[in-house]
DNA sequence: TACCAGGACGTGC
DNA sequence: GCACGTCATGGT
């Protein structure tokens, strides 16, 4: 079936490429889209971004069709921050993903001190060698394994994936959740989904904060990376060194749209704007 | 060659 | 509690 959605306020480049999601393709004039196991076609035509997949409830909730960014793009040009107002007007069709919450755990494991292009391939390997292999009318796809696949391989299949010194984070994530499942982390404050996530090996305040927002769409999060200390020191003439006080700081600028200015920000200042 | 990338852990104090 | 060295890997 296909959605279609007003490109204002939609627009797929932004929203794929601004880093918050590492499985996607270029396809033909647009892209696939891969979450769980599913997979999705998206491009633009006509002012319109059309979602062509065979489970448009999923899609439709997983780009977060139900949510006014007019409302939120206002907010953040009404802060008068050069950063960003630029990136909230030249990128104002960002949207935040609401994402499957085991993948997301293990990818931002894999995203601790590394860098997109690298997270991208080592979640494509791991996808490629442990994910049931699935259909679609685009062709061939691997599904992201399901937690009992991952902690059922030996710790040499990360490595070899290229996931480096973190492999022994995700044998042991992958284990607590086969046994455990997530259930735990479900119905916290945002205070508590965070704490709670920094109990296991591999996690720490960023990923938790990546966690948090992109998979628990817990909007009053701030991720603090290289990217935003940069952010932080020459857009804002911070002064804080401790990460974990920097993302107080903007929580406490930007309230319930931090999720949101953040992702402009990040993905701003990787583009240079 | 040294430094960087959507950082976290273990140790020592 | 905090500072600091270390942890794979590939690109520049």
């Amino acid at each position: 079936m296909r959605i279609d959605y007003n490109c204002e306020y939609f627009n797929i480049k932004d929203t794929l490429e601004c880093g918050q999601v590492f499985r996607f393709n270029h396809y033909k004039d647009g892209y696939l889209v891969y979450s769980a196991d599913k997979c999705a076609y998206v491009h633009t035509d006509g002012g319109k971004t059309l979602i062509d997949s065979d489970d448009g409830d999923y899609f439709y909730r997983y780009f977060d069709l139900d949510r006014d960014y007019g409302k939120i793009v206002g907010a953040a040009l009404s802060y008068e921050i050069p950063l960003l107002s630029k990136s909230a007007s030249l990128c104002k069709g960002l949207r935040l993903l609401n994402q499957n919450k085991e993948e997301m755990i293990y990818s931002f494991v894999i995203s601790q001190n590394n860098n997109i292009p690298r997270i991208k391939g080592i979640i494509n390997k791991i996808c490629t060698r442990l994910g049931e292999r699935m259909s679609s009318p685009y062709g061939e796809y691997y599904a992201f394994p399901s937690s009992s696949a991952l902690a059922g391989a030996d710790v040499s299949v990360f490595s070899e994936a290229g996931a480096g010194y973190r492999d022994g984070y995700l044998s042991s994530i992958s284990k607590r959740i086969c046994d455990e499942g997530i259930a735990k982390l479900e119905n916290l404050s945002t205070e508590e989904l965070k704490k709670e996530l920094l109990t296991y090996k591999g996690i720490g305040p960023k990923v938790a904060d990546c966690v948090a927002l992109f998979a628990f769409k817990k909007t009053d999060s701030f991720p603090v990376d290289t990217w935003i200390e940069k952010v932080y020191f020459e857009d804002f003439n911070g002064k804080l060194k401790d990460r974990k006080k920097i993302t107080e700081y903007f929580v406490n600028s930007f309230g319930e749209y931090s999720g949101f200015i953040q992702q402009y920000l990040f993905y701003g200042k990787r583009l240079n704007l």
